[in-house]
DNA sequence: CAATTTCTATAGTGATCGCTATATAAGTCG
DNA sequence: CGACTTATATAGCGATCACTATAGAAATTG
């Protein structure tokens, strides 16, 4: 009996549902949607089917809680770069920096949930949620880059959709946080000449 | 009867082999390896498992051959690009702008195979032989930037192997040719200053 | 022709998938 | 206490997975 609330009639749950989003997220990231089955979960909580079906209503379920607590909690870091001080590059410096630090191999853990989850998926409500996240995720940067380049946000967001989607892929593969850093670094670097640029960037190599 | 060789004894092949490693090869591209099913392959080739079974072994080894044909044949686009004229910078230029050009969606096909084929699979040999194939790959950059620079050889090849990452993935998300391209070009630039940098970048804005 | 070789289809292996029908255990409430 | 409510476990649903045992069909060879 792990939660207890009073005034509630029946028998009570014998696991943790919120603990148990945090050990489905584990799994999710570890191993994608599909290679993550039921029974994983049942077995990584202690718990048979018939409970997980009655707490969480289906493994989709259980994954749209799971991906709203991630972005409520690991994935407020985007939000809090692009708000910080600074212009647009700034912010992205600061995004990719991030990126690179957190994406990089920890516990078992690499890259982002929501960028490569359910990649190669072929469950669609999983692939529609995630559709739904990336595009919440593409308008917040597009509004945030709209601010000072409203020509080329659009094109700006894809950049850093682009740069992130790389780092979480070379962070599944392995990928040392130095050398995710030394992406970002060039990455940042990138966008900031972007932000400039009208035709080709305008600097001169010294 | 596709296959007709004379000499050959027994009964003939009612499939061309090498066609069949074509139509996997786009299966697995579509789906990934573990989204696509021996009955997949068999149905779109008109044959059933022990023909598949008899003619590959496995699903394995033919993963094994697409593979091979996929880096003998689509794949060339990298070395051309890394032994064409000029600097390094110039080759990863022409790589990843022939990079956002093939990894854009055609046929219902997007990014690479090699990069995003196996992700998220739970098939050890299948895994196995993507690890071989980055290597490679990795092993192919970084020899070509240790000719110029042979110190941060390494460094350049993760950014180059990240910006491929990125662009394969945003193409399975849908990104469009002209997308792809702006990130390519960005990069590219990107690493045209990590080339020349030792620090920060030694421009000065106009 | 018959013998040999090779590929073919039918059917089914055991394992795993998400999910559920049934019954019982464990609580609160009157 | 009994009535009620809710969560539990055992067992199994049909579907799909990679793969195979068996036997027959279709070719070359003597």
């Amino acid at each position: 009996m792990t939660t207890k609330k009073v005034g509630t009639r029946g028998r009570p749950r014998s696991f943790d549902p919120a603990a148990a989003v945090e050990t489905a997220q584990t799994l999710f990231q570890q191993r994608g949607y599909d290679g993550v089955g039921v029974a994983d979960i049942g077995k990584a909580l202690g718990i048979t089917p018939p409970s997980f079906y009655n707490a969480f209503g289906s493994k989709a379920a259980l994954f749209a809680q799971v991906l709203d607590s991630y972005t409520a909690g690991y994935g407020r870091f985007v939000p809090e770069a692009l708000e910080g001080p600074g212009d647009s590059a700034d912010a992205v410096d600061r995004l990719l920096a991030e990126a690179a630090c957190r994406y990089a191999t920890k516990d078992g853990i690499a890259g982002c949930l929501v960028i490569d989850g359910v990649r190669n998926s072929s469950d669609a409500e999983a692939l529609a949620m995630i559709v739904r996240h990336k595009a919440a995720s593409r308008d917040m940067l597009k509004a945030r880059f709209a601010r000072e380049h409203p020509e080329k946000a659009d094109g700006l967001a894809s950049i850093v959709i682009t740069a992130l989607n790389g780092l979480s892929a070379s962070a599944r593969d392995g990928a040392s946080e130095a050398e995710l850093m030394l992406s970002a670094k060039a990455f940042a670097r990138a966008f900031r000449e972007e932000t400039r640029a009208s035709g080709g960037p305008r600097v001169r190599v010294l």
